[in-house]
Parts: C-alpha cells; structure tokens; sequence
DNA sequence: ACTACATATGAGTAGCTGTTCACATATTGC
DNA sequence: GCAATATGTGAACAGCTACTCATATGTAGT
C-alpha cells in the first residue's frame, strides 16, 4: 500500500457534536419537500417571472397584454408562463383565441408580497 | 422594396387592451424591485440550500455540523453558504477555527416556512 | 516551526435556464 | 378552404449553477 502524501482530513467524521447533529438530523426537512419548496421558490427566482406576476396579481391578462405590460417578446412571455403553470402559481381559461391568465391564490400572492416586502425595506 | 413571403404577426402592436395595458404599466413593479425579489426567492431556490436553512432556523450550527446533518461535503456546503450569506439569509459568528451559522432573522424564516407550508397543502 | 484541523475558495465541468427564431396549433371571419 | 390572429413549442445558444477536487487560509496545540 502506498504512502499517502497527505491524508484528507474528513471532516464529516471527525468534527460533529453527536447531540446536536442527530437532534438536527432527527428534525431535517424530508428530501421530498425540500425539493418541492426549492420548486417553488425556484419559479418565483426570476425577475421576469416576479414582473408577471405581481402584474397578473392585480388583474387578470391575456398573453399579449402581458407581453406588452412587461416588454417582452410574446414567445419569451409564453415559455415564461409554462414555467408558472407548471409551479402551479397562475391559472388561466381561455376564451376564443386569447388565454387569460391570473395568479391562481392569495397564498401564491401573499408569499410574492412577502418576498418583495422583504427586499424593499432591506 | 421585396415582397415578404408572410408579415410577421406584431402582437405587441395589434392586440392590447389600451386602458388595462396602461393601467397594468402604471402599476408594474419597478425592475429595481422585481430583481431583487428574484434574487431573493433565487437564494431560496434549491433543495440544499432549503434543507440548510430549515435546519439552521432551528438551531446555530458550524459548518461541519451542517455537512453531517445534510449529508454533503464540507465544500459544498461552504460554497453555499456563500450563496445564503451573499443574500443576507444567514449570519455566522466565528469562534477559533468554527463558523456557527444560523438564520438571519424572522423574516426570512417565515418566508421559509410559508413556501414549506404551501407545498406541504398542495 | 510544524502538524492537525475547520473553513473558504478557485478551477473545472456537467447540467440547467432564459432568451430568440422558426414554426406548429387552434380559433375566427371571409 | 384560406388568411389573419393569438398562443404554444422545439431547437439552438449563451450564460449561469452546483457540484468535485485541489489547494489556500487561519487557528490551536505541541
């Protein structure tokens, strides 16, 4: 067996305070909610999406309204709300040839106002 | 002048409702806002980072404390808590070799929680 | 000074994101 | 059916993210 120039420390083994940990193990948020959580807060983490949907908390639009209301291209506004489809944070109906899209509760609302409270008296 | 094989459709011209439009416009959230509001649920926006965060609202833990608990390496781990820090999430004191982090403050934990809760009911 | 340890960080990299462009789909009026 | 319109979507692509690995920094003990 060779001789290892420098053995890792491991940390993971070594440093721990056994109590602390395993009462924090022991209290750890299920991998499944963690990742759905992070979903949720990933759909809201872009500022053209955050635009939309302070927009479609006020009122509802159609596609193009909300392509002119933010400034971007219809197809860009589109894949955008796929995304807040998919994430469940807006509902939509469509009539004819346009889709109307609002934001689908006041929960959804609630946590976007929350975060842009947040950050304006930060 | 050529004739174009077929007019691209301009929806951003032909189809707004004026009077919402504008209004909408009037009351759009300033760029400034949405970005840092963006950044904010960004911070938020991974399962790693939500599974530290939760852990860290509960109790102050160094960082390999937070390594054994979540299960990742000690670098992972350290390079997201730049991320946290980056987004004022967190706080950390130093003492000797150890950083203890915890949550920076009750507002950023209830944001927290109120994407777990509505994930947890969806 | 030297070693061990706790944490931070830069480089590298695979996978993901958000846009544009071109086109598909669906609805309405002729 | 055909053309115009509103929306949706796949491909391509630049830029970003979240790891790993190696190494740097800082602290304590000998």
């Amino acid at each position: 067996m060779p001789i290892k120039k420098k053995e890792r420390a491991v940390c993971e083994v070594s440093c721990d305070h056994p109590e602390t940990v395993s009462l924090a193990k022991k209290e750890l948020i299920p991998a499944r909610q963690a990742q759905q959580a992070a979903e949720l807060f990933k759909a809201l983490g872009d500022a053209t999406r955050v635009k939309m949907l302070r927009a479609l908390a006020k009122r509802e639009l159609c596609v193009c309204d909300i392509s002119a209301v933010i400034k971007m291209s219809q197809s860009a506004v589109s894949h955008q709300l796929r995304v807040l489809r998919g994430a469940r944070l807006v509902k939509y109906r469509k009539e004819g040839k346009r889709a109307w899209y609002s934001i689908n509760d006041r929960h959804v609302a609630a946590l976007l106002l929350q975060g842009i409270e947040h950050v304006r008296h930060a």
